[in-house]
DNA sequence: CATTTTTTGTTAATATCTTAATCATTAGCA
DNA sequence: TGCTAATGATTAAGATATTAACAAAAAATG
């Protein structure tokens, strides 16, 4: 039986474990769950995704993405509307009040997220991404590295 | 604002997302949840745990430990005593058949977690492993690093 | 010895996860 | 065209996370 706290996934969770508060501390600040940050995150980049399309790259489950949705849309910082060209697609867009929560929170988040950057040196983050690349590829039937990751996939 | 979907928080959880399936593919033909599987792979190791000890070991904040381990109570796989020594403390105790699982789950997981270690080259585990102790270091304080965790900590 | 503090465990409330099942819409094909 | 499969979204149910609040026992303190 191999040793539990070493095993792969005690080492990530923990890792995590150890990340996350931090910056949650910033999201509670807005209001903001991790995930409704995540979601608000990627519609940053490029609104008006489609709710799969969103669960893709938030890694957030479609099913579990709706209630984040729903209150993020109670709080009035997205919206949804049906594509024009296929109605089963369901987009999201962000409201006034949600693109303007970016200037406020982005800073924040980058100030903490340098403060790890500095603490861990370049080579070490790069053997770091390539080998996290290397297991989500893994298991995945060879998905796409985060590093060729970007606006337009499919 | 930088790259979402390299930054550390999204790696590992990519990560987990990808290794995390097949193991709980595993789990689920005993009826076990992958928390559930974390306790009781605890207490092979180390029978009689107290609750806060099994919460910090496995990573499983302490209001949840107690539905997961009511809830291996009722498949009578667990059962809890107080300690004669220190009514406050609740310890955890593997029934028969608790004990019994494990000669049948263990052979799966370790076959599945070696697939892992073949995988990857064996310089690049200890990368791994001291990236993640690093990162999982920086932020509690300075927490014991999982190498050298074992038995009896404190 | 009485009071205060700490430790250990528990409950509660809200949000979320996971899996499976369901529904509507679209696409593929005979 | 009309049937069937695939896709996108949603709901449902059981399990879990997170935070706060709380109870009980033990330890520390005066």
């Amino acid at each position: 039986m191999k040793n539990f706290d070493q095993s792969l996934p005690m080492l990530l969770y923990r890792a995590l474990n150890a990340l996350m508060p931090e910056f949650r501390a910033i999201f509670r600040q807005f209001g903001l769950t991790e995930r409704q940050w995540r979601v608000l995150r990627v519609l940053w980049e490029e609104d008006g995704r489609p709710l799969l399309a969103l669960a893709e790259r938030t890694l957030i489950p479609a099913p579990s993405l709706i209630g984040v949705i729903n209150r993020l849309r109670k709080e009035g910082l997205v919206e949804r509307r049906r594509s024009p060209t296929d109605r089963r697609v369901m987009q999201v867009w962000l409201t006034g009040g949600g693109k303007a929560l970016q200037a406020q929170v982005t800073p924040l988040v980058d100030r903490a997220y340098a403060a790890f950057e500095e603490f861990m040196l370049p080579d070490e983050w790069r053997a770091l991404t390539a080998m996290m690349d290397k297991i989500a590829c893994r298991a995945n039937g060879g998905a796409m590295p985060a590093a060729t990751m970007s606006g337009e996939e499919k």
